[in-house]
Parts: structure tokens; sequence; C-alpha cells
RNA sequence: GCGGGCGUGGCGGAAUGGCAGACGCGGCAGACUCAAAAUCUGUUGACCAUAAAUCGUGCGGGUUCAAGUCCCGCCGCCCGCACCA
């Protein structure tokens, strides 16, 4: 029966009720999880991007288990977030309702795609068997002092009324209203992700990851090495003192402690705590308005390197601890309150920022560090190299030098020590939503923030709720959600109306699918320990920066709480490339580009489709979408099914009685190579080219066929490894074949991988290139193992040479074995 | 602005410093056919009537017996970060 969709069919369900690729943690064979991003269940079917990810995640797992690994490979949904939510909003359907049909939809898909997954093990976020497991881990985060509330600037769009996540944030605007976003202090749910930022830069160098991803988390991590160094304060012409009584510090973060005596100005962030501390009433009402001139600052506007620099005097002075000079404490949006302390020490004759500010607003210049010793260079200097100058007892001393000598000096004071400082900050998790797992906290008025006990858990998210945005949680809302009592004193309470980002769902689901009908625990660790970490993942490389952070510091969490023994979830990442349409760009309904992948695999079927798509392009690259490809491989099957009945009827598949000559060597080395390299190729995802040595493999088996005396028993072995090779791409058209076209045993899938062999690599000529200065001149034939010597004498005794030389002399001869000879003549 | 990546025929794309353009698409020519489609065979970087020669991996330099590959400086595109103190 020729290859199509109903080929599809007929194995997809012959795989399921022969429970083929059902995992028997037991079997043998070294274990390999292979796990690819779970996608969001959305409305619409399986997309290009879903295709492209999923089924060659699934070729090169189905060869690893051919290869005799025991491979788990599950697959789930990330089924919280916010499209569902919009999507009700817009037309009544409850998130929970659409959801669960989409996942039902989607499942479909990937069982039409017939991949390896094992459905037994499959897992949606949203359903409560799964966030009760997000609460748990939740409070157990809460009790290691890694999740707590803070005070904090979030995306807060004014038109919907509420916050919105950072990805919601589209050019500083909001993806639903299009109207600006500004930063609103709300008092939100934190993780502690910083305490791991070290440890997250430290384990990078050793995952097998792309090194772009790795570049892409160390810039997001930040390190940078500085100092801390304090200043007093002087306000309304009294010392400033804190909770103690004692003076106030006002510590800055620098990583030019040697520019320390140049300081002449400081600057605290407007959305600073610090800075309504440091205000004096005479100054409170400019102070006000600049805040809230900066609070409606769009991102965008924030963002821009050309803005004029703003700010306004609070009125306080610093006091600059060893030379006692009182500067100005200003206030101004070039400040991060989030970054360092939020305090900047300004010293403009040696930072660019600062200089543009003092030069502004008429504030004093100080040159501290020159290039060499009287040197008048240009200011603002910011090169960091030079000596100091105007530096009392540190002029002279070298820039470097200068760091520690000035920081030594603070340090006997108590006034600054050497640190580190990071750019990462806690991770937000808090979302004024709906469609996401409840945080499971209790506030009581008497007690304060109580975690739900572990044995009420789950908190239900509530069916019936008005979830229409109006800048309030839409739990907050329902009554029977809200009211609740204290576990603690019993008394009335309320529960926490947020809920959490949905990269807390994601951020340990790779702990879940081995173990996920347990009731009874987030997961059985002797379950974990025979299976995690991760071997292979794979996904876009948008996540680089976010879920893939995130998922590495819920590790190192749980490796802290004794949940398991090793520091990372995913030892080896590859990303997908992005298939783009046709014209270039970017799918997109709007740009009318878009390819819908159901509309090929009807016709063709899912064979044709993947094995496109494993051909077409560069795996880690993607590119556009072209439709001729698709008849390409369709060409490629039709050759492969015209191979396979040929040597339907040749019963013996034995070469190791027939006689070797040149053309059966000929064709043995060419399956020997592809296997060799087909199999290297599709182990480091670049499928395109595996696929290619097996379109040479079919010309090969082709042209020997034409001869009159082609040994049947050898084109059956290679048709039959050729078809091995394919199954991983084409796994409905190759079973098909191997059970009914070659009347084998179901199923192929059981089968071993190929293996090559060596001898058959090794040929016994080989042709080399002769070249002169480089240039390729003539070809020769020589032994393949002769050595530098019998090459040299052989081609200096071809013919072709004095014609090649044209009167030159050699000068050296080089002969690269196996590859070329090349004289260097005069 | 900083950091990273990329740039190869008409197209998708191959090339551990070692014969650039594997494999395929498209084109051209031929076979089969009344014809077309399909299929098969050959051919296909540019220049050139042809061969030879020459030129060819964004541009300009360099290292090397040998550079798409390594180094330096530009240009273009993409991605990440972005007043990070």
């Amino acid at each position: 029966m020729p290859y199509s969709v109903d080929i599809d069919r007929k194995w997809q369900k012959k795989w399921a009720d022969t429970g083929l690729y059902k995992f028997d943690p037991n079997k043998e064979g070294e274990k390999l999880y292979c796990l690819e991003m779970f996608s969001y269940p959305s409305g619409a079917n399986l997309h290009l991007g879903h295709w492209y990810n999923y089924s060659l995640t699934d070729s090169w797992s189905r060869m690893k288990r051919m290869q005799g690994y025991n491979v788990f490979h599950p697959m789930g949904f990330d089924a919280f977030g916010l499209p569902a939510e919009n999507y009700a909003i817009k037309t009544g359907i409850h998130p929970q309702d659409s959801t669960f049909k989409n996942i039902e939809t989607m499942e479909k898909q990937l069982r039409e795609m017939g991949a390896t997954f094992d459905w037994d093990y499959e897992l949606a976020t949203c359903t409560p068997e799964y966030y009760k497991w997000n609460q748990w881990l939740f409070i157990q985060l809460y009790n290691k002092g890694l999740a707590y509330r803070k005070n904090a600037p979030v995306n807060w769009c004014d038109k919907c009324k509420t916050v919105l996540a950072n990805e919601q944030v589209i050019d500083g605007k909001c993806e639903r209203c299009d109207s600006e976003v500004v930063k609103k202090n709300m008092t939100q749910w934190f993780f502690k992700i910083t305490d791991y930022a070290q440890e997250l830069l430290d384990c990078l160098p050793d995952l097998d990851w792309p090194e772009k991803t790795k570049k892409i988390q160390t810039n997001w991590i930040g390190r940078s090495e500085g100092s801390q160094v304090a200043f007093t304060v002087e306000k309304d012409g009294e010392i400033l003192k804190d909770e103690n009584g004692e003076p106030l510090k006002l510590e800055v973060f620098t990583t030019r402690a040697d520019t320390f005596m140049g300081v002449t100005y400081v600057v605290v962030a407007p959305e600073s705590e610090l800075c309504s501390k440091l205000t004096t009433d005479e100054c409170k009402a400019q102070v006000d308005d600049y805040k809230l001139f900066t609070s409606k600052a769009s991102d965008i506007d924030r963002m821009s390197t050309t803005r004029e620099k703003t700010g306004v005097f609070t009125g306080s002075y610093a006091i600059h601890p060893l030379n006692g000079r009182k500067v100005p404490i200003w206030t101004s949006d070039y400040v991060i309150a989030a970054y360092g302390t939020g305090v900047v020490m300004a010293v403009p004759a040696h930072d660019e920022r600062d200089f543009e500010f003092a030069t502004k607003f008429g504030l004093d210049i100080i040159r501290v560090v020159a290039s060499k010793e009287g040197a008048e260079d240009e200011l603002p200097y910011c090169e960091k190299k030079g000596v100091l100058v105007n530096s009392d007892e540190f002029n002279g001393i070298e820039m470097h030098a200068a760091i520690d000598a000035i920081v030594n000096k603070l340090a006997t004071m108590g006034m600054g020590h050497k640190t580190v400082n990071y750019r990462l900050r806690d991770w937000l998790i808090s979302r004024q939503r709906y469609w996401g797992t409840p945080i499971p906290m209790i506030h009581c008025e008497k007690c304060g923030v109580v975690p739900v006990p572990e044995k009420d858990l789950p908190v239900l998210l509530p069916y019936d709720v008005e979830f229409t945005p109006d800048g309030e949680s839409p739990l907050a809302k329902c009554d029977s959600f809200m009211n609740c009592k204290c576990p603690k004193c019993g008394g009335d309470a309320k529960r926490d109306p947020d809920t959490m980002d949905t990269f807390v769902d994601s951020s340990w689901y790779e702990f879940r699918y081995p173990d996920n009908k347990n009731n009874d625990a987030i997961f059985d660790k002797e379950k974990i320990k025979k299976l995690l970490p991760v071997d292979k993942y794979v996904g876009g490389p948008e996540h680089a920066a976010m879920h893939l952070l995130y998922a590495r510091f819920i590790c190192k969490a749980m490796r802290d709480m004794g949940l398991i023994d090793f520091d990372e979830p995913f030892k080896s990442l590859v990303h997908q490339g992005i298939i783009l349409g046709p014209d270039g760009n970017r799918m997109s309904k709007s740009r009318g580009n878009t390819v819908a992948p159901d509309e090929y695999v009807a016709k063709h079927g899912s064979d044709v489709f993947r094995t496109y798509l494993a051909f077409g392009f560069a795996y880690t690259e993607g590119g556009p979408w072209n439709d001729d490809g698709i008849q390409a491989i369709l060409k490629f099957t039709r050759r492969v099914e015209k191979l396979a009945e040929d040597v339907a009827s040749i019963k013996d598949s034995d070469i190791s009685k027939i006689e070797m000559g040149k053309d059966e060597k000929e064709l043995n080395y060419v399956l020997n190579y592809t296997i060799k390299s087909a199999t290297f190729d599709i182990d480091r995802f670049q499928f395109n080219t595996s696929v290619a040595r097996m379109m040479e493999l079919i010309n090969a088996i082709n042209k020997y066929q034409q001869l009159a005396n082609a040994k049947p028993q050898l084109v059956r072995y290679a048709a039959e490894k050729l078809i091995l090779l394919l199954s991983p791409f084409a796994p409905h058209m190759t079973e098909e074949i191997w059970c009914e076209t070659f009347g084998n045993e179901y199923s192929i899938f059981n089968q071993k991988w190929p293996s090559f062999d060596e001898s058959a690599l090794v040929k016994d000529e080989i042709e080399i290139a002769v070249q002169i200065n480089g240039k390729v001149m003539f070809k020769v034939d020589i032994p393949a193992d002769a050595d530098q010597a019998a090459v040299e004498a052989q081609v200096k005794a071809d013919e072709r040479l004095e014609k090649a030389l044209a009167g030159r002399s050699i000068v050296k001869f080089i002969y690269v074995k196996g590859r070329l000879a090349n004289i260097v003549a005069k």
C-alpha cells in the first residue's frame, strides 16, 4: 500500500494498541530523558513551530530508542496563562472550558504526528493535581525564606487597571490596549533567586548548552565586582539618624572607588524609599513633582539614551567620609532603584552620565584621575587607566591600586568594603489575574501571613469568578474564595487574592512527569533519582533568560531542601530555529504568510512533512518555508517505496557469502559511510545532512541495481539498512515497509539501529589532488596507506608534473594524509 | 551605546585550516510519450563561442605551504542587554 495519511492512522492505532511506546522504568538499557518544552494549549491547531520542535526531537529520541536507550519521552501542557483569560473576557467562554477543549485538540494532533510520547505520563498545569504541588513548593520556598513579600515597582496599565507581566509589555506599551505602561509600587510576592546568583553563574560552564544561551544568562545575572562605600547625611543642618539612633549610612555601589575623591554630588533614585527620607520639607514639593514626572515617564522615554537628564535637589547633603566635603544629594531617574543600593556617587569628571548631569545643573567637576601625572585630559576622562590627582594622600597612585587603597582606608572607618553586585533581581511571581495557581497564603489580622497547611492543599481555583480586569485581582471579588479561617488562631482571615506567574508552573514540571499521578508527594525521590536530570531538552531560544533561569533556580532550591541530589535540571540543551513564512518574514496572521501543517499532512502524510522539516533547514537556524522542498521529499519517499518493492521478493539478505567485487565494495562503502554519518548527524541535531546521506545511499543503490550482475542479497541488505535509517523521520512509512512489504516482524522500532563496519570504510586506493602553491593542478590515485615519501615519489614520477611546474623548481613537498599533496614551487 | 551571532550559486543549504558549493530545489538538454504529466539519464558558480586561463564564500588588510574557516579593521542583517554606577 503506497504511503499516505491512511498508513499514518493504521500504524498509530497499532502502536497505541500494542503499547509500543509505553515507558517501563525497569527495562534494560541506559535511561535517557528526552524532553521538549511543553506547549500552551491554544485554540488553533498545532503550528509549524510545534511540528518543528516536536517531530524532529521525536526523530532523535526514536534513534536513541533503537540504539538501546530506555527513553523517557513525556508530553504535557503549560495550561495556565493569560491568553485563555483574555479569550474569556472577549467571548465569555470560561478559561477552564476552553483550555481543556484545546488540550483535547492538541493531544489528538500530537498523536497524529506519530510521536513516541507516552501519554500515561501526561500533565496539565491547570489541574488541581498539578497545581497543588505548585502551592506546596511555594510554601517550602516560604519556609526556607526563599519566598517573601515586598513593596516594589511593577508594570501598570492604567487603562486596563491591571498589573502586567513583563512579557505583556511590548516596547513599553500594553499588549492589549496599546497604551503606555507606567511603574507603580505594590506589595508583591517574590522568589529569592538572587540568593543563587553566583551558583547560577558558576554552573554554566559545565552545561552542554548553546554558548549563546549561556552568554544571555551570564549577562542577565550581570555580575559586577566593585565596592560599597558610605556617606553620612546632613539634613536640615543635622546628621540624619537611622532607626537605632546611629548616624545613617548612605551606601552606594561603585566600580570606580578610585574616583572617590572626585565625588561632587550624590544621586538617589526617585522611586527609592530613601528619596523621601532624604528630602527636606523645603524641597518636598519639587521632589514630589519630580516623582510624579518620572512615574509618568514611559519605559520608552526612560530607555531612550538621547533623553536629556532631569532631576531635582533633595535639600540634603552627603558628607564625604575622607575629606569631609559636603556635597548635595539630588534625585534623578538616571539612577535605577533596583540596581545596587539605588544610590550613586557622582564623579562628573570621570563618568559621561554624571558629566552631562553636572554640566546641565552647574555642579562641581573635579578631576581626580589623569592618564599620566600632570596630564590635562579632556573631561570626562573615562578610561580605566592612569594615576590619581587632586586626591590628597592618594595622589600619584595607579588607578587600580588606588581602588584598594581607598577602600582599605574606608574599611578602617567602617565606611566601605569590596563587594559584588548582580543585575539579577528577585523574581516577582504575583499576578493580579485569575487563570493561574492561587497563592496558598492566608492573611490574618492577628497572626499576619500564614501558609495554608499542607493537608488543606490544594487551594482550589474557584470556577464562578468575575474576571473582567478592573485593577483588583479577580479572586479578590470572590467572597467564597477570599473568606477563610486562620490556620493558626482560627479567626476570620482572607486568602491571598493573587495567582502565581505561570513561569512558576513550568519551572519544575520536568520533575513531575516521572511521577505524575502521585497524590502524596510532589514526586517520589527514588523515581526522580532514576530518571533525572533531563538528558536532552529542546525548545525555543526565547526562553534563555526566563524559563531556563527559573528552572535552574528551582532545581537548586529543591536540592537545598533535600528533595533531589543534583545541581542542574537540563544537562544538554538544543534550541530549534524559527521557520519563517515563504516571504522570509516571521509568520503572522496579519501578514497572511502562515503555513498550516494540517493541509500538508492531510495531503502527503505526517512522514513527508516530518522528513521535509528535517531536510529543508539547518535545525538550529530555521529559515523561510519553501513549498518546492516538499516535492523533493515526495520524490524521495516514492523512490524509497519503489526500492522496497523491488527488493520485496528477495528473501536473502546475507551478504557474508557473496563475492565482493569493485562495485559491491563501492556500494558497501557508501552504505557504511551513510550509517556512520547519518548516525553522527542525527545525534547532533543536524538532520538535514543525515537525510542528504540517505539520498546519496539510495542513489548508490539504484545505480548498483542497474548493473547486469548486481547481487540481489546486497541490494536487499542495503535497502533494509536504508529503511532503518529513515525510520526516525518517516516512522509510519518505514513501519509499513518493514512489516508489510518486507514481511518482517513488528515492529521496526524494536530493531537495532544499524551499526557500521569500519573496515568497509577503508579504501585500498584513493584519489588526491596535487596542488602547486595551493592551486589544484591534477589528480592522482594513490594507495590509501601511502606515506609522504611514497606519494612524493609517485607525484614526481607523474608526467603531468613538468607541465604544471612550468619551469619552477620544487621547494617543499607537503602531503596531508588522505587529503591532498601541495608542492611549494619557485 | 555595549555584548553575541550571521553574511557561501537563481534558491534551501554542505564543508575536523586541506580539491568551496555535498544533498536537494530550480534551470537546460536528452530518453520514454501522439502529446503532456510522472519517471529516468546527463548537465548546471561567474567569465567565455569552446577549451585553456582567470575570477569567485559581504568589503579591505594580515597569518599560513594552504583561509569560507584563524587574526585585525570596515559594511550590512539578526538577536540579547540597555543611563547597571
